[in-house]
RNA sequence: GGCGAGGUAGCUCAGCUGGUUAGAGCGCGUGAUUCAUAAUCACGAGGUCGGCGGUUCAAGUCCGCCUCUCGCUACCA
């Protein structure tokens, strides 16, 4: 289905005349047949000579290359020499729509959130340029061409176009989906993806023709968790099913914690110290509780029986008045995005049920009011109805149960306004706890979960790489490295990881420019003793002469220290 | 280095077009209370609104410079 739905939606783009075509020259491999992406291909770095530097960057010194460059490249899969050999690519001429997408975002979307117009107005501002939307490789959506049989689509072009198909998976009336005028169509999406669904896609459905265009992209900026980036290659991450099973019935409090946090603005952490917290200082105690005391309350009093209203006092009418600025509020932000505001306004029902019972306490007038009681109870098993019906948009399997223990059917938004979910008379069912109180125990088990995970990580991080060729004394004995003093250091302007640093070396005070910017600031180091490289031919830097280089060990996480002797030694001591 | 987004109470965040003592939830402290999963309710402490300078009668809110975090991008060993 969803090759059917690219090709065809490729074919309808060329048919139009959309793509522009290109040839280019790129490493192909005779052996294997096939062309080779810049990660398929090795060979020795121009840069540091390195014999293992991949097509798009050196991993031995960090230098981003171009597959040409490499001296004697090597096919990857194959060993063999690969070969230049012209291709023709069909690119999205995203140049041509540059006026159309400027209307299109910058004009008429003003509303879009800062972070996505920020984005979209930087790419606008600096210029868009044609972008290929095939790929020589042998997996993936064939290019429905006769003459690119060996070509697929670039992932970008077809992955979104995945959206389109797996609508028609679900309803052969998907075209209602993406092709009605009235619809509305929105990406939810996390900001590395703004560009794609801002303009690439765009471009694609609006040059097909038949698609209508998003009317909003509210992409989020990144969870973090415990303090670091989630990889799911590195299991940094929590997995849904292994959720599922530690925390059975709990889908809501993830739910709610997710949303609470959500990273509307900027990145945010989520940590099982604070799913804890909200969920037992928020759920239970605020939400819980409330349905528990009034259901508590009803079946002590009235047998489960919704009592009978009398008057109506100021009381009553407030809230009212507020559960309808509640409702109106909650309109409001979801509609404009805003799930954490729309979430906590949600919660604010049950709130106000426990300060209406604080208030009214009705376990004190039972004694001496009990017509007063009956009102109290009706109007409190209301605001549970209401807030089944109002958090259901969160907590979709709490408002079910709540529902359930009032024994009602579901009642639509709009009810929401009559205040009466429940009629006197009507019969609840048994009070069950709404929410679970989550102990330490149960937190710490996940918690020393990512511990080791976090050892294990750290253990491969550690795995030495294997020793080089074997040389002889002869070769070890043409570097001439030395204990030298640090005398001055400066950054280097307009760089990140350039430091100027002048040493004395015993023989002479020298210039040696050195990438561990990173690592240490220039105040920090003078007067430390270094090794170094003396007799290192001189290389220009940024303009300036180096004269050597300082040795670094790089520990497993990458960062450079340097290595110094036990105690002071005599600046130009030989190591040896 | 360039661009984008952020930096507001211990934590997570609101603060529109500049205007009285800067707000909320959680946490913390004190008190009240018992219908309730020690849950609830009230009160309180806590902020030089990242820093410096400027515009203004008045700036968290506008302008400039700087700094830190995240992302994209450049350069670099």
């Amino acid at each position: 289905m969803h090759h059917e739905t690219a090709s065809e939606f490729f074919t309808n783009l060329y048919e139009k005349g959309e793509f522009v075509e290109k040839i280019s020259m790129q490493f192909y491999d005779e052996v294997e047949q096939q062309f080779l992406a810049d990660r398929y291909i090795m060979g020795t770095c121009p840069k540091c000579g390195a014999e293992d530097a991949y097509g798009d960057q050196c991993e031995k010194c960090g230098s981003s290359l171009s597959a040409e460059e490499l001296i004697n490249p090597r096919s990857v899969i194959s060993g063999n020499n690969p070969i230049l050999k012209e291709t023709k690519h069909w690119y999205l001429p995203l140049d041509k729509y540059e006026d159309e997408l400027k209307k299109w975002i910058l004009e008429d979307h003003k509303e879009w959130k800062p972070n996505v117009y920020g984005q979209c107005k930087s790419w606008l501002d600096s210029g868009l340029f044609p972008r290929a939307v095939t790929r020589d490789l042998n997996w993936g959506v064939k290019v429905p061409l006769e003459e690119a049989k060996d070509k697929v689509l670039y992932v970008w072009f077809d992955a979104p176009i995945g959206y389109i198909s797996a609508t028609k998976e679900l309803t052969p009336n998907w075209e209602k989906y993406w092709k009605d005028k009235d619809t509305k169509l929105v990406h939810f999406i996390g900001k590395d993806n703004i560009v794609f669904h801002c303009i690439i896609f765009p471009s694609m459905l609006r040059h097909e023709g038949s698609y209508i265009l998003p009317d909003n992209v509210p992409a989020n900026e990144f969870l973090n968790l415990e303090g670091d980036k989630i990889s799911t290659s590195r299991n940094w991450a929590v997995w849904l099913h292994e959720y599922l099973e530690d925390f059975p019935g709990k889908q809501d409090a993830l739910r709610y914690v997710l949303c609470a946090n959500a990273p509307e603005t900027k990145d945010n952490d989520f940590t099982w110290r604070d799913f804890q917290a909200k969920n037992n200082n928020e759920l239970v105690a605020v939400m819980g509780n409330f349905v528990n005391r009034t259901l508590v309350l009803t079946h002590k009093y009235y047998g489960g029986s919704v009592p009978k209203p009398s008057v109506e006092t100021d009381y009553e009418k407030q809230i009212r008045a507020e559960l309808k600025i509640i409702k109106t509020n909650i309109e409001k932000n979801i509609e404009n995005y805003k799930f954490r505001e729309a979430l906590k306004n949600a919660m604010s029902i049950t709130r106000l049920g426990n300060k209406y019972l604080a208030d009214t306490e009705p376990w004190k007038l039972i004694k001496t009011d009990e017509e007063r009681v009956k009102t109290i109870l009706y109007y409190s098993l209301q605001l549970c109805a209401l807030s089944a019906v109002l958090t259901e948009p969160f907590l979709p399997f709490t408002s079910d149960k709540l529902l359930r223990m009032l024994n009602i059917d579901k009642p639509s938004w709009e009810d929401v306004d009559n205040f009466d979910l429940i009629k006197s008379g009507h019969t609840i069912n048994k009070a069950e706890l709404l929410f679970e109180k989550i102990e330490d125990d149960v937190i710490n088990v996940q918690i020393e979960k990512l511990t080791k995970t976090k050892e294990m990580n750290s253990e491969q991080n550690s795995q030495v790489v294997p020793q080089k060729n074997t040389i002889t004394y002869d070769d070890f004995i043409k570097q001439d490295i030395r204990i030298a003093t640090i005398i001055e250091a400066e950054k280097v302007p307009k760089t990140d990881k350039l430091l100027k640093i002048k040493v004395d070396t015993g023989i002479d005070t020298r210039i040696i420019v050195s990438g561990i910017a990173k690592y240490y600031k220039p105040e920090d180091i003078i007067g430390k003793q270094v090794c170094v490289l003396v007799n290192l031919a001189p290389r220009q830097l940024r303009g300036i002469e180096s004269n050597g280089m300082v040795l670094m060990a790089q520990d497993s996480d990458g960062s450079l220290k340097f290595v110094n002797p036990d105690t002071f030694c005599n600046n130009g001591s030989i190591i040896s």
